[in-house]
DNA sequence: TTATGTTCCTGCATGC
DNA sequence: TGCATGCAGGAACATA
């Protein structure tokens, strides 16, 4: 699933393809992927035709291409979204939209299970995402901020970490990651967490997120790869998410799966104890 | 205002 | 073999 450092990997690779570049066609194969373009596939099509890319930018799963009108293309990967650079190859499966570019190379935006999805922005950064928090990687990230406003909150510390208007760029994986590095169980409630704690949680979060990126993302199956169709390498270093009944990596205990938030958390009983 | 629940969506695994 | 069901989950939106 595309979580921060999945989304910078493909912000990375696509960078080369899609900067200095304009887009001479746009093809929508499903306009489900539009969902939340106002004016529609139309609107997006004759807005984007002819427009230049200058920039690439992102904040937490969010990126977003700068135009030379200094408009955005907003791109959400969701669960299964993934931007392809396509040089002549037959299309992906599961190819939605489809931006011939000047240089001869298509950029697809392919989604499987449709969470994701593209539209366009008036600004840059983009209005629509303002009430998205800065993410643990930005240079302005303040943790200390952070952990006061999270333990203001009267939820479990795995719902703040989710929470993208607090904290962006976290997910499932690595939230149960720093989580089980910090030996602090998901349903605590983050009052009753002690503001190092926090602080060293954060750091955690950090670092899992950073060793991801530096091992090309996580990968389970062909849903998440880079702009060229490669996987990641950093699920083989996971030591919760997915790891139902296979030992703890510290103390041997079993790991569990629990649900949470219709979704599954993993935890060690043993290090990460509730109270 | 804040916390929680629902919905969107497809493909795979499982059970009958 | 074929069908039904459950599951995966990010985030906007609805509800309490």
């Amino acid at each position: 699933m595309p979580e921060l450092p999945e989304v910078e990997v493909v912000r990375r690779g696509l960078a080369t393809h899609l900067v200095g570049r304009t887009f001479v066609r746009i093809s929508v194969l499903d306009a489900r992927s539009l969902r939340r373009q106002v004016g529609g596939s139309d609107d997006f099509v004759s807005r984007l035709t002819g427009r230049r890319v200058v920039d690439i930018k992102r904040r937490g799963k969010y990126m977003w291409w700068v135009l030379d009108d200094d408009s955005t293309v907003v791109v959400h990967l969701g669960m299964s979204g993934q931007v392809l650079v396509n040089d002549g190859a037959p299309h992906h499966r599961h190819a939605r939209i489809i931006g011939e570019l000047d240089s001869g190379t298509s950029v697809v935006f392919a989604d499987q299970r449709l969470f994701g999805g593209l539209f366009l922005d008036d600004s840059n950064p983009p209005s629509a995402i303002s009430h998205i928090a800065l993410d643990p990687l930005d240079p302005l990230f303040d943790d200390s901020a952070l952990v006061e406003r999270m333990r203001n909150k009267d939820v479990s510390v795995k719902r703040c970490l989710l929470d993208q208007a607090l904290i962006s760029g976290i997910g499932n994986i690595y939230a149960d990651e720093a989580l089980w590095r910090a030996r602090l169980h998901f349903e605590k409630p983050a009052a009753r967490i002690s503001r190092a704690k926090m602080i060293e949680l954060m750091g955690h979060a950090r670092d899992v997120m950073t060793e991801a990126l530096d091992q090309g993302g996580t990968s389970f199956d062909a849903l998440y790869v880079n702009v060229e169709g490669e996987s990641g390498y950093f699920a083989r270093e996971l030591n919760a998410y997915g790891r139902e009944g296979q030992p703890c990596g510290r103390c041997g205990t079993a790991i569990r799966r629990a649900s949470f938030m219709n979704r599954s958390s993993f935890f060690c009983p043993r290090c990460q104890r509730k109270s």
